[in-house]
DNA sequence: CGTGGATTTGAACTTATTCAATGTGCGTGG
DNA sequence: CCACGCACATTGAATAAGTTCAAATCCACG
C-alpha cells in the first residue's frame, strides 16, 4: 500500500530480460512522453494493492513475481494472472483495481503515476493507443483463460500452465516456478492436490523433469501440447 | 460473414431500449466523428464473424441477440458473452477477432468499419479514450466471470447468470431469455442439463416463476443473491 | 392439433475434491 | 558443514459435485 518512501527516479533503465521477448511495454510509453518512473519493492505476500482500491499507479516488474486474483466472501480464490519480469501490471481505465495484486516473492517494481499516464494519452494519440492494446492484450489472456476454467480437464489446465509459464519464463529449457501449488491451483481453478498429481503423472511419463518442486524441465512440448485439447 | 450487399445509412436512430440503463456507447463514438454506420440482420444460429477472422466490422446490437464463443477441437464451447440490444462487440485493438460470433435468435446490428474508428481514433482523443472504456469494461465482465468459472458452485453459477440477465434485460420484472439451456452451460462452464436442475431447484423454492422455460420471474432476488457467493 | 426440438427428470458413473497422513527439501542456526 | 524444523509437496482413501446416458414431458410453431 506503498507506505514507504518512494525512491524516485527518471525512468530508462532496461528490465525486459532477455528471455522475455515482447519489447518493453512501459518503456514504449515513458520513453515516449518522457515520465518519469519509481522503483519499489515488496516481500513476499506483500500487498501491492487490494480489489476496489483506487487505481493510483501503474506497474511493471522488474524481479520477482505478482499475482492478480479476486475472493469470495468464504475465501475461495480465483488467481486471474501471474505477472513477470517485463510485465505490467495495475493498469486501469477506470478509477479502481478490478482485482488485488499481491508479490509472489520479494519484488521489486517500477511505477508511474496514473494521472500522468493519463495526462499523456490525452496529448499523445500514440500513448492513448498503447494503453489500448495493453488491456487487449489482458483481455485476449483472459478469454484464453475463462475457455480453460470453464472446459478444460484437470490435465489439459496444466498443460496449458506448463507450456505458458515455459514460454514466459523459461531459461536455458527450465522453469523456476515463482508460484507454490496452492497459487497454480488458484489460478486453474483446481485444488493444489490436483496439480499435484496431474504433475506428477506428467513426471512418471517422462513428459516433464525436476529437480526441486518448482525447478521444471519440459522433456516433450509435443506431447504437453497434446495433452492441451 | 457479410456477403449480401449492406444496406447502408446514416446513423442516428436510437436503439438501446429504455431497460438499458447505460449510455448509447456506439453512439458516444459515432455521434462525436459523424462516422458512417449501417445495418444488417442474422438469422438466428446465422455466424456473424469466425474466430481468428480479421476484425474488419465493429458491432452493436439492435435487436436479437449474440453469443461470444471459443471452441476446443473436439467441439467444447466456452462462451464468453452475450451480446443484447445496446450492446456493442466485435471490437478488438488488434488484427483479428478472438472469439467467435454467433445470432442465439433472429438478430438485427449496427455496424461500422474497423478502419474508420482507427481512423478516427487518430485524430480524437476522446473517440482513442473510449475504444480504451469499452474494451476495460468487457476485460471487468471476463474477470468476473474467470471468478464464476474458476471458483463458484453450479448453484452460483446459475444465481450470478439469472441476476445479471435480470439487471440485463428485464422488462416489469419478467425476463425472456432468447438462449437455451446449452447456451446457458456454455457461459457457465455446466451442461445444460446442469443448469435445467438448477433452475428447477430454485423454482421449487420459490425463488422464481416461469412462464414457459425462458420466460422467467425472479420472486425474491435477495434470496439469489445470497446464493451468489 | 400434431410434430420435433427443447427441457426436465432419473440413475449410474466419472472426475475432482476433501480429509488425512507421509514425504521432501530448503533455510537457518548450531 | 551438518542437523533440525517447518513449510511445502506428494500420495492415499473416501466423498461429493457435476456429468453422462437415457427416457419422459413440455411447448412453440407450423
Amino acid at each position: 500500500m506503498l507506505t514507504q518512501t518512494l525512491n524516485t527516479q527518471v525512468h530508462g533503465s532496461t528490465i525486459a530480460p532477455a528471455t522475455h521477448p515482447v519489447s518493453d511495454q512501459f518503456g514504449a510509453i515513458t520513453g515516449h512522453v518522457g515520465l518519469v518512473a519509481s522503483e519499489f519493492s515488496y516481500r513476499k505476500d506483500e500487498e501491492i494493492y487490494g480489489e476496489d482500491e483506487p487505481a493510483e499507479y501503474v506497474y511493471q516488474v522488474v524481479s520477482g513475481a505478482v499475482r492478480s486474483y479476486k475472493l469470495l466472501s468464504d475465501g475461495r480464490r480465483q488467481i486471474g494472472a501471474f505477472h513477470l519480469p517485463g510485465d505490467v501490471f495495475g493498469l486501469e481505465s477506470g478509477a479502481t483495481h478490478r482485482l488485488a495484486a499481491e508479490a509472489i516473492i520479494d519484488t521489486t517494481v517500477r511505477l508511474v503515476k496514473r494521472s500522468s499516464l493519463e495526462k499523456a494519452a490525452g496529448t499523445d494519440v500514440q500513448v492513448a493507443r498503447k494503453l489500448w492494446a495493453m488491456t487487449a492484450g489482458e483481455l485476449r489472456h483472459a478469454e484464453d483463460h475463462m475457455l480453460l476454467l470453464g472446459r478444460k480437464t484437470a490435465m489439459e489446465r496444466v498443460a496449458t500452465f506448463l507450456l505458458e509459464m515455459d514460454r514466459r519464463l523459461a531459461v536455458a529449457g527450465m522453469m523456476a516456478l515463482p508460484m507454490c501449488r496452492r497459487d497454480i491451483g488458484d489460478y486453474l481453478g483446481l485444488t493444489l492436490e490436483t496439480v499435484s498429481r496431474a504433475l506428477s503423472q506428467l513426471h512418471s511419463q517422462g513428459i516433464l523433469g525436476f529437480s526441486g518442486a518448482r525447478q521444471i524441465v519440459l522433456r516433450n512440448r509435443q506431447r504437453l501440447h497434446n495433452l492441451d485439447a
